[in-house]
DNA sequence: ATCCTGCAATTTTTT
DNA sequence: ATTGCAGGAT
């Protein structure tokens, strides 16, 4: 066992609170997670609390594995039973238990944002409306959000009379008893079938409420009101809530969180104790001074000031650049400095941006100096299309009702099952209301389909049938495995071509990945909750691009969301004496105040200020992501090689570039900046 | 009807 | 980069 963790008098407090409610107001920096690690493990140790009635929330799964683990540490051993985990994760397993009683299976699929666009598209087709007036995106969007409102649809209905309003709610109507014929919640059913649980059935929020002793929240300012209400619920008998938060970091406004919870919670708990984490550990007094100009900004606050034992420190430089590359070359240039003069390592750097499309000039220039770099989640795996199709298999075997995975694997490999097909099996499913792959088993019934294609279908079904068969019990990369030997999908990616190799590549991580998944799960099989291709589903489902290893060592690269989407006001509250202004360009000066800038009332400020071009011959509002070009550069593509830039278009998201390539077989092309994901070509320049 | 090719449109942020 | 869609070949 290791020794208990150092504290201060206000961490100490904190995690030593006997029991009642407990507010946590944790700056930046303030040892939050220390402090909710050793106080689950002085639950356990101190007041005798089983590792399993306690419920633990974290914002993402990465950060509860780890916590879990530094738990691990202080006890001696694995805190089994413990639930940690995500708002998400942790109602997926109890929705697991209590689903047969809300008219599921508890061999459920959560459907992601992909699989509920589908079924929202599929909703609108059947109601002959235009999905290209009505995006499916936009309209699940509306529904989603009602939902974290916890709205009905007749509430949506009742909200607002636009069309899109009103297609939405009728789409919602019919999108809860699809979603149940296909055995399937999606992300915002897993917080709210809980509440609807505990509604109809009170004796099981009796026995929720008496399993869990104990509840704890992280970054409780990003809860959302399902989720309050959920921990509200299960604490309200003995009020053994501890939640803890920042009002100052709130970042997740957009999607339902509302950080008043923080405001209102000593309301809804009387004889709440607030303890405040004001000592900053990480950074130096000048970067608190710029930070707490920053946050006095902020109205409607629980207030908090914070401090640090390190004096002084060297100022914030609030730099001013010609345009992103050029930030991105200064950066590099710096970060190299630094290193070398052995200032920081690089590990311990890192850069913040607004957006992931924000990460390639980076890249770039990282590359291009040889600086080791990690970037955190710009794409998933588990987004992949080879990742997608297998793990669509897997789900159909776990659950043939699951209507979008069937029709993701339907035609994969390819089966001569097409589209018109498919609408036609929709049909024949729907009237006899069954999932579409109980109707394929029965496509010789259908007279509208062509012998081939009945072929076909049923071909899938007793597919799908023989793996369900062959898989039983196993393990999920036992059944991965079976799945490809069956499908020959290796085969079908390699006739792809150069790009299927290395898709080939990808199927061979996701069955090593789901093989060590094995090996550390074993935790909650003692809960009997599902088979081990469920959890493993389970799992998968809810990883997100963050909670993936990235195992290099080196510069961390990574977004910063929202609280900076008016740069200029918080520039403005920097205490000037804490900030040196630099521009990477001697020629030009930006300005936070009065002085070198020649007053131009319509000039934006902050970000948009500092990437304003150092001389003339640039438009004014260029795209803040997207990186300048110029005639004459050469630039390399991933697949058309290296080339010359020959005329430049459009601005914004919308700027083109012509490119005529030095391979004369591709020629002269016209591409989006935005997308194309061009690069310099260094080696072509000195040549 | 299905498949293939080429072109257009799409991305804030996350479960 | 990836997906969706239109138009043409099979």
């Amino acid at each position: 066992m290791t020794p208990p963790l150092p504290l201060n008098p206000a961490q100490r407090e904190a995690v030593e609170h006997p029991g009642g409610p407990l507010l946590v107001l944790a700056g930046a920096g303030s040892g939050k997670t220390r402090v909710l690690t050793a106080r689950i493990a002085h639950l356990i140790t101190a007041l005798h609390v089983a590792p399993q009635r306690i419920f633990a929330v974290t914002f993402t799964n990465k950060a509860a594995g780890e916590m879990r683990t530094r738990i691990g540490q202080l006890l001696g051993a694995d805190p089994r039973g413990l639930w940690i985990g995500t708002f998400h994760s942790l109602s997926a397993r109890l929705l697991r238990r209590e689903a047969p009683l809300l008219g599921f299976g508890s061999n459920f699929t959560i459907y992601d944002s992909d699989d509920s666009e589908a079924l929202v598209k599929r909703l609108l087709e059947a109601r002959q409306l235009s999905t290209k007036v009505y995006p499916p995106r936009s309209v699940h969007g509306v529904i989603s959000s009602a939902k974290n409102r916890m709205l009905t649809p007749e509430e949506l209905g009742a909200q607002l009379d636009t069309p899109l309003i009103k297609v939405a709610a009728d789409v919602y109507a019919a999108l809860g008893p699809a979603l149940k014929q296909a055995n399937a919640m999606d992300f915002d059913d897993l917080l709210l079938h809980p509440l609807t649980l505990f509604r109809e059935h009170p004796e099981r929020l009796a026995y929720w409420q008496d399993r869990f002793q104990h509840v704890l929240v992280d970054e409780f300012q990003d809860t959302n009101a399902a989720q309050y209400l959920l921990v509200k619920h299960l604490a309200r008998q003995h009020g053994n809530l501890c939640v803890v938060g920042d009002d100052d970091q709130a970042i997740y406004g957009w999607r339902g969180a509302d950080v008043r919870h923080m405001l209102t919670f000593q309301n809804d708990f009387p004889g709440t104790k607030l303890v405040r984490l004001e000592q900053n550990y990480r950074s130096t007094q000048i970067i608190l001074d710029a930070a707490n100009g920053i946050i006095a900004e902020n109205t409607a606050r629980l207030g908090k000031t914070l401090f640090t034992e390190k004096k002084g420190g060297a100022p914030v430089t609030l730099l001013s650049s010609a345009d992103e590359r050029d930030e991105a070359e200064w950066l590099a240039n710096e970060f190299a400095r630094r290193a070398a003069d052995g200032e920081a390592e690089y590990e311990g750097m890192a850069v913040l941006y607004r957006t992931n499309a924000q990460s390639r000039p980076l890249e770039e220039a990282f590359r291009f100096r040889g600086i080791p770099y990690r970037l955190i989640g710009a794409i998933s795996f588990y987004e992949r299309r080879e990742v997608k199709d297998l793990l669509a298999y897997l789900r159909l075997i776990a659950n043939p009702a699951d209507d979008e995975a069937f029709l993701r694997v339907v035609n994969v490999p390819r089966r001569g099952i097409g589209d018109a097909s498919l609408a036609v099996l929709g049909r024949a499913a729907a009237a006899w209301q069954k999932p579409l792959l109980e109707a394929a088993r029965r496509a010789g019934s259908v007279s509208d389909l062509r012998p081939n294609v009945r072929e076909g279908l049923s071909g899938v079904a007793a597919l799908l049938d023989r793996l369900r068969e062959a898989v039983g019990q196993a393990d999920p990369a036992t059944a991965l495995e079976t799945i490809l030997a069956t499908t020959s999908y290796e085969q079908y990616l390699a006739d792809e071509g150069a790009d299927g190799m290395e898709r080939i590549e990808n199927v061979r991580e996701l069955v090593a990945g789901a093989a060590a998944w094995a090996e550390v799960q074993d935790a909650e099989a003692a809960e009997g909750t599902g088979t081990p291709v469920e959890r493993y589903l389970t799992q998968a489902a809810l990883i997100t691009p963050v909670d993936e290893d990235q195992n290099e060592p080196g510069v961390t690269l990574l977004t910063a969301h929202m609280e900076l989407a008016e740069p200029s006001r918080f520039l403005d509250a920097l205490p000037p004496e804490v900030v040196e202004e630099r521009s990477t360009t001697p020629s030009w000066k930006p300005l936070r105040g009065s002085g070198a800038m020649p007053p131009r009332p319509s000039r934006p400020r902050g970000a948009a200020a500092r990437r304003l071009p150092p001389d003339v011959g640039f438009p004014e509002d260029v795209s803040q992501d997207a990186p300048r070009y110029v005639k004459g550069e050469r630039v390399r593509h991933r697949k058309f090689g290296g080339g010359i830039v020959r005329a430049v278009s459009g601005e914004g998201r919308d700027l083109r570039v012509s490119v005529d390539f030095d391979d004369p077989d591709i020629g002269t092309k016209q591409l989006l900046v935005a997308y194309a994901g061009l690069e310099r070509d260094w080696e072509g320049e000195g040549a």
